[in-house]
DNA sequence: GTTTTTGCAAACCATTTGCAGTTAG
DNA sequence: CTAACTGCAAATGGTTTGCAAAAAC
């Protein structure tokens, strides 16, 4: 798993230390993938280690999307949702307004569009969030 | 100024009551035009008014957006912000991480795009946001 | 051994809510 | 009049923080 190395070697650069919490809380994390809460994760992180606390699975995760594993995500819930990057492609969310649904897509030319708009305001791109709001399929009817 | 008379009528609607709080709230609201946190709306609006409550802000913001003349805005900082809606045309944005400036642009082919994505998927699109984080022109030097 | 990390509980801060008094229709 | 609205203060809920004990190096 090569978010466990890119740990390793955030920790070691900023002399951080290496913890038991920080390894079982990264696997949990990678285990589900997207679209987590940090309440979410805690539940599934204290299964396998009931001794983990809150608070630490809030700083674990704050030090993820430091080292850049992990993204934050705001779909209006009034709780903050984390995210595996994944750099090799990045997707974005359409979200269902009624049973809350997310799918992810990927689609080049927006990002091609995008990096034109960028062009054109002399900004330099590090991220982008795109989310589309309406109704799936299922809803639809 | 259209935003008057469609808060009048959804008001009318929902057998809701016209009131001068949320007379000021509004006009208050359009001339910041967006951006607005909750709480800097309320400093704006006490500046007219310093009877009124900041729970009434809130709640005033909520009926605009029910009213569909305001929209939610998250950009991270742990509150939400909020923006006048412009139905004949949409704006995206671009946000400067280092000095947090927020730039405004509109895309046509980024909107054909999404709708592209949302029939592949059987999606019906509601709203979109679209966020780009990066440097801007400035803080690049 | 020293320094970072942890769990806990308390603190924080944006937002919401209950309520008694006020106001619009 | 009566139902909706308001201001206030208290409650809520997600997130952060201070601290003493525990673990990593």
């Amino acid at each position: 798993m090569k978010e466990k190395e890119i740990l390793r070697e955030h920790i070691a650069r900023h002399k951080m230390k290496q913890t038991r919490q920080r390894e079982i809380i990264l696997e949990t994390f990678i285990k589900i993938g997207g679209h987590v809460s940090a309440e979410e994760l805690y539940h599934k992180v204290i299964k396998r280690d009931p001794s983990v606390g809150l608070a630490t699975v809030y700083r674990t995760l704050t030090l993820l999307c430091q080292s850049g594993i992990a993204q934050q995500q705001e779909f209006g819930e009034g709780k903050t949702r984390f995210e595996v990057v994944q750099d090799y492609k990045h997707h974005d969310h359409l979200i269902c307004t009624k049973c809350g649904k997310i799918i992810e897509f990927e689609n080049c030319d927006i990002e091609q569009q995008q990096e034109q708009v960028a062009k054109t305001h002399r900004f330099t791109i590090y991220s982008h969030k795109l989310e589309i709001y309406g109704l799936c399929r299922e809803c639809k009817k």
